[in-house]
DNA sequence: CCCTGATTCGC
DNA sequence: GCGAATCAGG
């Protein structure tokens, strides 16, 4: 499958959801297997960087020589390259949204077509299964899901960031 | 500390 | 071209 690169598909998502103002990591969680890293640097390749960014981010930025880093290159156990056929540990742990089941009101849940900016996008249950539905709870602004939904959601990114080891700063 | 986007530069 | 490491901020 995706051998890990940036198609047409993939890309077209990121400006979409670049441009409805998500953040950068949000955008990573979304598309899976990206870092928010990766999302901003294509952001910026793309050359849609600036959308309504802030004004103080854009000031110019100060050159520091990096000699320290040289050749550091820490092993991270970090998946990298193709990881479309190796287990996919980020789809694995994705905190089990089975659990969730009992707190999405019937009433509120939806299809993939009833979804909106507005609606919580987490997604139950199995995708390719008759009763697969989305959260459907009020999405927080600028973001694909609910309050509850989100702290779940951005728990994997927390923990990729830290997982890098600090050298030393 | 949490998070943001911005930038650099080895790959 | 890609994205980790790093940076400057909020």
């Amino acid at each position: 499958m995706t051998v890990m690169t940036w198609t047409d598909d993939r890309v077209e998502q990121l400006k979409k959801l670049w441009e409805g103002g998500l953040s950068a990591s949000q955008i990573a969680a979304e598309l899976g297997n990206v870092t928010r890293n990766a999302v901003i640097g294509k952001v910026h390749r793309l050359g849609l960087s600036g959308r309504a960014k802030s004004p103080s981010s854009a000031a110019p930025r100060q050159r520091k020589a990096r000699p320290a880093q040289q050749m550091v290159r820490v092993a991270r156990p970090m998946a990298r390259g193709n990881t479309a056929l190796a287990h996919n540990y980020e789809i694995e742990a994705e905190p089990d949204p089975i659990a969730y089941d009992n707190i999405v009101p019937i009433s509120q849940r939806l299809s993939l077509v009833e979804l909106n900016e507005a609606t919580c996008h987490w997604p139950i249950g199995d995708p390719s299964s008759a009763d697969f539905y989305f959260c459907g709870g009020k999405a927080l602004a600028g973001a694909p899901y609910c309050a509850h939904h989100s702290r779940i959601a951005y728990q994997p990114a927390s923990d990729r960031r830290r997982a890098v080891p600090k050298p030393t700063r």
